[in-house]
DNA sequence: ATCGCGACTTGACGCGAGGTCAAGTTGACT
DNA sequence: AGTCAACTTGACCTCGCGTCAAGTCGCGAT
């Protein structure tokens, strides 16, 4: 395999991705997909059980080009909770954008069906468990402030680093994406540090 | 009119709100709505043009219920920015569970519907004027941190009060509904106080 | 008393989008 | 030449919103 440059999944996989990030909207149609990636709409269905599983699939291709683990390895490294929390804040933060268009689309299917609404949980779940590990770091040091215990700050940290929050600041209000970032780093500090 | 103890009207907005209230799904059908209202499918029609307006007339329908105004007056009528932001999370805070159901349902039919897309834009706006008003008098105080401009600070207060984080917080992560205003109020006060 | 009218019912239909099915076509490898 | 996988075309089903047409029922005005 692997023949004509790109193979056909790719090359779908790729198209979904674009249509999502193109249009801000998760309106996109199995047929546009299959007009974008070249094919009858039918031949999806070769590739992909259903949209919920193209669009999942999308998020693996997604985090396979833009390797998101080695952007959070920074994090996972630092040495303090400090350092931990901004690396996690500009890793996190920065990759919202790449993956917002097909994680809107999986939030609304996940509406209609339970695959679509297990998986984007399990991405939630993956990000409160980096979450976790810094309101731990945090903690052992004593940096922790007493409003919130960890699991709370914890919360509260996951609640924060939403896809809704970015999309509200960045696409509704227009912020930039490096004020984004370094507004949040700057108000995690203040909201969880002693 | 206001014969039977309840107008058909009325019954089909409170049938509506509790329909969303209850299943904690927007995916609730206009059926559905008709047959716990007592009627057909095609009579929700002779009252309201769609689904989109029947969403938009529920929230009318609730705030009157339950008294939006009354509720926010005494964030309004506070002399410090401080008591300001406490009266006004409080009220908010304690709102979005009455609202959740129904803005829920407008949000995901936004996706495809413009009028319902316009109509939550509105709410968001009026959240946003109250968070406006909030921050103008912490900044005119003095009180407002140097970390954000006022317009900022805005943003994001409006975006740490959205439905979603109240969701997350609230519904995924199970916290309780005075710990989630209380919590709210002190992180926000160490966000956005100098 | 009866006419008209507004509120409602029943039943059928159209539409869009996801998903399925069946019968090809095409091109490469054996 | 035969086979197989990848793909195409076209028809069809389902679900939910929205529409249309024809009929029922009760009430108030003449």
């Amino acid at each position: 395999m692997s023949s004509d440059a790109l193979t056909t999944r790719e090359r779908i996989l790729q198209s979904t991705w674009t249509a999502l990030l193109d249009g801000s909207t998760p309106r996109v149609r199995m047929s546009d997909i299959a007009n974008s990636a070249g094919i009858s709409r039918q031949a999806l269905y070769l590739h992909f059980a259903n949209r919920t599983e193209l669009l999942i699939e999308t998020t693996h291709y997604i985090d396979r080009v833009k390797d998101i683990d080695r952007r959070l390895a920074r994090s996972r490294h630092a040495s303090s909770g400090l350092e931990r929390l901004e690396a996690y804040v500009d890793a996190w933060g920065n990759y919202i954008p790449e993956i917002y268009g097909v994680a809107n689309a999986l939030i609304v299917m996940g509406v209609t069906d339970d695959g679509a609404r297990l998986a984007w949980e399990g991405r939630l779940a993956a990000v409160r468990e980096g979450c976790e590990v810094i309101v731990t770091t945090l903690s052992r040091e004593g940096q922790l402030s007493q409003r919130l215990s960890p699991p709370e700050a914890t919360d509260v940290l996951c609640a924060h680093l939403s896809v809704e929050t970015w999309w509200y600041l960045c696409d509704r209000r227009g912020w930039s994406q490096t004020r984004y970032v370094e507004a949040m780093q700057q108000t995690l500090k203040a909201m969880l540090l002693a």
